[in-house]
DNA sequence: CAAATGACAGATTTCGTTTTTTGTCATTAA
DNA sequence: TTAATGACAAAAAACGAAATCTGTCATTTG
């Protein structure tokens, strides 16, 4: 009865649409239901739960976010520099978000704040982003050795300030960037030779 | 109409009781009136609104938090074991709050987030007992120089995933004091001599 | 026979109504 | 003359009935 054919994609794209329009404690399944023209049942057959398909649309979200982090890896300059601009990327990628549209901002968080594990997933990502790049500093002697891995996640929970959801209120202040440079002068003098 | 003289702290101390008792959201001022067997008017001769009476309860809550912390400054030991056991210790009065009563917690932390101001100064009350322990690492050669309000609000914010309440979820994983000693190391490797 | 439907039970949400609360103030009590 | 009261208007919260939603499944459709 559907105009397309209806993939999972399908609905997932039309989940996000209205979850945008009618924000994440308004949307309904039968909602989703009525913009693809079928039957609430029919969202059953593809997702298990209205749980996991705002799951599938939380999981999109953050890869929207991970994914242009990556070309902070195609930059020609030194690991320190990298390691800031990658940072700062990520940051600034959220502070736009929230600064653009405060509410699509939260309305993404509530949904991601559900899916325990699709964080967890993502956390990991971003931090296996920043494991290279550490490593690239010790092969350099640009950074004292140690283990990589730990540097990388200790540098991701310093700076939690900046890149949490639960800080979004303090990323209005128009000093915060002046505060993520002092921790990032704090953990970089932790890190160099 | 009061058993006791009705002073500013009698309010004050029955408020804290009530909404101990009842929740942020379901204490009323009546319910404080008649705790104290006064006409709710009454309250509002000693409070001007009951933003302010809630704020007052946030206030005693939060120095309750900093009071303890002074008690480091006794301590024999060097700079950088003081600032380290200040951190555990301010780190651990909060862990214990939440898992002791995590509803009490949460009572409190309502309460603290709607007054900005009262927040913002024990923040600054906090930095400034961070300061000091700063200036006698760096009198001491123990410390680069630096600025030390500069290093102090860095090391606060870089560990805000430890204290700060919107990450108390967080706290509840086995490995949290891991991960403390994590950012702990990269703190301390940044501003040791 | 694979895909979609629509009816259904139980859970959840919405909505209009009634009750309570907040904050003020003229009056009362000490 | 200071402290407390209680009545009051406007705002907010609580309540309960009605509507909607979630998830399942026997039936229908192409």
């Amino acid at each position: 009865m559907a105009d397309h054919a209806l993939t999972k994609e399908t609905i997932l794209d039309t989940a996000e649409q209205v979850l945008r329009r009618f924000g994440p404690e308004k949307t309904s399944v039968v909602d989703v239901a009525r913009a693809l023209n079928v039957s609430h049942g029919t969202i059953y057959r593809h997702f298990p739960s209205k749980a996991s398909l705002r799951e599938a649309v939380a999981e999109k979200w953050l890869h929207s976010i991970s994914l242009p982090l990556e070309a902070v890896f195609k930059q020609e300059c030194s690991a320190s520099e990298r390691l800031c601009l990658w940072l700062k990327t990520l940051i600034h990628i959220k502070h736009t978000l929230v600064q653009e549209d405060p509410e699509l901002f939260t309305m993404y968080t509530t949904l991601v704040e559900e899916s325990v594990d699709v964080v967890n997933a993502h956390i990991g990502e971003l931090i296996s982003q920043i494991i290279p790049i550490i490593e690239e500093g010790m092969a350099n002697q640009e950074f004292k050795s140690a283990d990589a891995s730990l540097i990388a996640s200790g540098i991701f929970m310093a700076t939690a300030r900046f890149h949490h959801p639960a800080h979004a209120k303090e990323w209005a202040s128009p000093t915060i960037d002046h505060e993520f440079d002092i921790v990032w002068n704090l953990i970089l003098s932790g890190i160099v030779k």
